[in-house]
Order: structure tokens, then sequence, then C-alpha cells
RNA sequence: GGGCCGUUAGCUCAGUACGGCAGAGCAGGGGCCUUUUAAGCCCAGGGCCGCAGGUUCGAGUCCUGCACGGCCCA
């Protein structure tokens, strides 16, 4: 292990504590109240002196003022942090001297003594014995702050975004808004299994390696199972799994799992991330619809206490009824277009660039309004909305509208400026959905994202009858973001991905 | 993929306009200090200036390429 200038002091400290005979990595740690109960039980206790309830408590040193005889020092658990006061009087010459010329920043140790106020009125552990539970070697970046008006300023930081991401262990060690940052995720993703188990959904889990992909439109991760010869593919959507269960019987079923998209990364879009799917028999999108929107109200409330949240700098109102507007009325609201009168892609891409709107060159028409269209149009959706009725073209798992066959009953939600997922009332004709594969395979090259490959497992179970139901998609890593308001997907993302150095 | 910006001590940053001994604060080390909380005071340390080339007597600074990241655009 190559050790820097500091780190070797530290490891010097380390050897220096063996010599001593203390073990700077003990297996066994006494504790009696967490950093949270030793202070209730201060408040609890009759003022009065440094008399106080006896306490042993744990965590990691956070700041220390060694001021000749006496040293304060912060500790931090998991449930808060306390002033430990440490005096030469209380603790011996020798155990003071050992703590004062080998403990750190950034240790885990445990102190015993008694719960007290100092002369200024901060509670404190005034300590009787202190003791090392784990060594810190590098030191972590020291963070300095103080409260003026109320308020937390921060004089020294961790505050590199890359090195945030490629240490998040540091990144959570020294700022604990991250740290609840993550305590958002976790809660969301608690209120939408409660909100979906309390209405009847049953939480299932399919296949990530699969031997087709299917259920979007992305390029999948392949692998190989060595064993079986075989390629498989990542999964790209729980879909076509989630609606084989209702063939088999369930009514409503949801999965809350990893999907992988062999794409670009940028603030929106991580390789892996977290989807909610749910499918529920006998509904149609409108019912979708409703559902949506009352789930996602709901959990905002339950993870943030308001269905109305601030999203960089919006305020943003979840609570039902969304705005609901066709696919080609905001368009035509927002670039003057309306898609239905250039009915090739060259006539739409045309039209685009008349307007000085960029086009791909040799992207199908579903592909122009799709990315290029509604890309326009996403940013300007802050308040929820539901956009419906998507091109048939683009959408080979969801059924016609009645009476237009160039549209099929979908629709995506928007919310903040970013897409939060995707819905249909969904295909459960055999033969139709057979007959949109096959197009599928004549509109677009064998290798286009676009594609949706062939699944004869799929069309085998529909044809032993699949019921009617709507289902909807969820960016979960999204919603966090809405909820945490952070800009950036990668804020919400545990270990997102970046490119390998060297 | 394109444009712009960034990368200097463990952390946060100056230094780059106009090339001339590598800087500060915090952290760390030595000393003083028995109620501090950005503790204070004194002293002494700490660098592959992202990497590789080039220009130059001389490059952290100028030029080229590369790597990684950020923002914007596609």
């Amino acid at each position: 292990m190559e050790l820097t200038e500091l780190e070797r002091q530290r490891a010097e400290k380390l050897e220096r504590l063996r010599a001593l005979g203390i073990e700077p990595y003990p297996h066994r740690v006494k504790r009696t109240h967490t950093i949270a109960e030793a202070i209730a039980a201060l408040e609890q206790a009759a003022p009065g002196g440094e008399d106080g309830p006896h306490a042993a408590i744990v965590g990691r040193i956070k700041s220390m003022r060694v001021m000749g005889k006496v040293t304060f020092a912060h500790i931090e658990d998991g449930s808060g942090s306390i002033q430990l006061f440490l005096r030469v009087q209380d603790m011996g010459e020798e155990s003071y001297e050992i703590f004062k010329q080998n403990f750190d920043l950034g240790d885990f140790v445990a102190a015993e003594g008694k719960l007290m106020r100092t002369r200024t009125g901060e509670r404190s552990l005034l300590v009787e014995r202190v003791s090392m539970l784990a060594k810190s070697i590098s030191p972590l970046p020291v963070i300095k702050e103080k409260e003026v008006d109320g308020k937390l300023v921060r004089y020294t930081h961790f505050s590199d975004v890359e090195e945030r991401y490629r240490q998040r262990y540091a990144d959570l060690a020294c700022n604990p808004e991250v740290r609840e940052v993550f305590r958002i995720r976790a809660r969301t993703l608690a209120a939408l299994r409660r909100f979906l188990d309390q209405h009847g959904f049953m939480e299932v889990e399919t296949p990530i390696l699969q031997p087709v992909y299917g259920g979007a439109a992305a390029r999948p991760f392949i692998t190989h199972h060595n064993q079986l010869h075989q390629d498989l593919y990542l999964r790209i959507a729980f879909e076509l799994y989630l609606k084989r269960l209702l063939v088999g019987m369930y009514e409503r079923v949801y999965e809350i799992g990893r999907d992988f998209r062999n794409e670009g990364v940028s603030h929106k879009h991580n390789p892996e991330f977290t989807q909610l799917e749910f499918y529920a028999a006998y509904w149609d999108y409108n019912e979708v619809m409703n559902f949506c929107e009352h789930m996602l109200a709901w959990v905002a409330e339950e993870v943030t206490g308001s269905p109305i949240i601030r999203y960089q700098g919006h305020e943003i109102d979840l609570r039902p009824p969304w705005r609901r507007v066709t696919l080609r009325d905001i368009i035509m609201e927002v670039t003057g277009i309306d898609y239905l009168q250039y009915p090739s892609a060259a006539e739409l891409a045309s039209v685009m660039k008349s307007k000085g709107l960029a086009a791909k060159t040799g992207a199908s028409w579903g592909y122009l309004i799709d990315k290029g269209l509604l890309g326009e149009v996403e940013p300007r959706l802050i308040q929820p909305t539901f956009v419906l009725d998507y091109p048939r073209d683009i959408s080979p798992l969801a059924k016609s509208k009645p009476g237009d066959p160039s549209h099929v009953e979908r629709f995506e939600y928007f919310i903040g400026g970013m897409e939060m997922g995707n819905a249909f009332t969904e295909l459960n004709d055999p033969f139709d959905q057979e007959q949109r594969f096959l197009e599928m395979g004549k509109l677009y090259a064998p290798d286009d994202e676009e594609v949706h490959p062939m699944d004869e497992d799929y069309l085998r179970a529909m044809k032993y009858g699949m019921p009617p139901n709507g289902g909807l998609g969820l960016g979960v890593d999204r919603l966090v973001m809405l909820l945490a308001d952070k800009s950036n997907i990668r804020e919400v993302i545990l270990f997102p991905h970046l490119r390998a150095k060297d």
C-alpha cells in the first residue's frame, strides 16, 4: 500500500497504539446510547453540574480543539453528533496523552463518561475513558462550518464533483446533505411500494438476463453464458415479462429494479437506472393516468410532507388532476408544426429545418416526432403533464385508438421539464402484435435502436389470452431528482457510472 | 459527436493577461495553552503544477496531442 506523508504519520500512530498494547481495530464495542439517545437522556435528566447520566457512545471524530490539559472534540454517529469534553483531571495523565498524540479526525472512537453541559451550555460528554474503534489512515477532507444567524456557513468543504462520485464513501462521510439525498431515495422507494401494495399490486421479480430484449427502444448490453453457449441481453425494460404474468392470472403486478441501456451518459441518463413498471388487468390508459397522478402526489407528500414541491426554483403542484394534452396539440402549440400534415420523414424533416429545428438525417418519421419535436416540448413541461396519443409506428406494444388507426392509446408524462415515464393501453391481440413486430422489421434497419425484436415466446403467451390491461413505467431516479431537488441524475445514484481513469 | 471551461499540497483555492526561486487558508508535525466550538499564539514541514510532446537560455504559465471532469449544444 502506497502511503502519503499524512497517511504515514497516521500509520505510525497506529503502530504506537499497538506498542502500548492497544488494538486500533478491536472486535467488540460497548455502546449504551446512540448520540441522539444520549442527548435525549441529558434533556430528561435534572440540570446541573457535571453529574449527569452515564453513557457509552461511539462515533467518528469530526473536529478537535486541543487546549493543553483540556480537549474538545465533536463525534458523529448515524443519529447525530455531540461534543466530547476531555480533561486530564478526569482521564488521568497517561490516557489523556495517548488520546492527544494518537487520535485523529476521522477515527472511530468509543467514549464513556457523564453527560453534562459546558459553561456555554453545549451538550457534551465529560469523558472518563476513550478508546479507538477504528483508526482512520487517510485523512477525510476537513469540513469547517459555523452557524451564522441560524444558517450553516461552510468555510472548507469537499466539493470536487468527480472525486465526490468516484469516492462516494468520502462524500457521504463529509457531507451530511448528501446522506439526506439517499434517505429521500429510500423513502421514495418505500412509498412507491406502499402505495402499490395498498392498491392490490404484487411485487414480482423477472429476469435481468434475457435471451431476447424488448419492451422499449434502446440498445442493450450483451453478455454471454459460457455453459449454455448462449448470448444474453441485460434487460432494457420489464414490460414483456410482466405482461406474461397477466396471462398467468395475476391481475396487478409491479417490479422495481434496474434497467440497462447501452447509450450515452448525461445529466438525465445513467447506463443502469431504476425503473418501476406496473400492469393492471382491466385498466385502460385513462385509469392508468388517474392512478399515476394520485400515486405521485401521495408519494411526494409521504417523502417531502407536501404534494407541492420545489424543483430548481419552480413550484410544482403534483395534486391531481394533471394537465392532459395530445401529442399533436402540444407539438403544434410549441413548434407550430402539425406533424399529420407531413406524413413522410422527408416532408417532416424539411418543415422542421424550415423552422430552424434540428432534424437528424435518415431518421424515421416517428423518431423525428419523438426525439425531434417532442424534444422541443419537453423542457417546457414543468407542471405535471400527460401527453397523449402517440403515432402507431413508434408504439408497437400499445393498442390502437378506436377510429384512428394512425395513433395508439399511449401517454408519456413530464414533470420539471423531464420525461418521467411512459404508459399504454396494452396491446393484447396476438395477431396485431405479430403484425407490429413484423412492421418494425420492415420500417427500420436491423441495428436501428428503434427496432423491437420479435419475441416469439411473448406472442405464444398472448395467444393463450391476455386480459385487457394498462401499464406504466416510471423513471425512479428522475422522481428522486424531483423530490430531492437535484438537476443531475448522478446526485441521486450512489455510485454513478464514470469513465475509468487510465 | 461539437463548443467553451477546468485539472496546482490530504481538502478548498491563488499564481496563467505580460515565461524568471511553487503560494495561501484549513488539515498534518514540534511547542505554549484547564470551558473551546472556523479556538488562539509561536516554529518548522509538505508538490509528478493531470499525462506526453514542442517552442525557449528558462514553461505551472505559450503551442500541439491525449486523459478525466463540468457546463452548453447535438
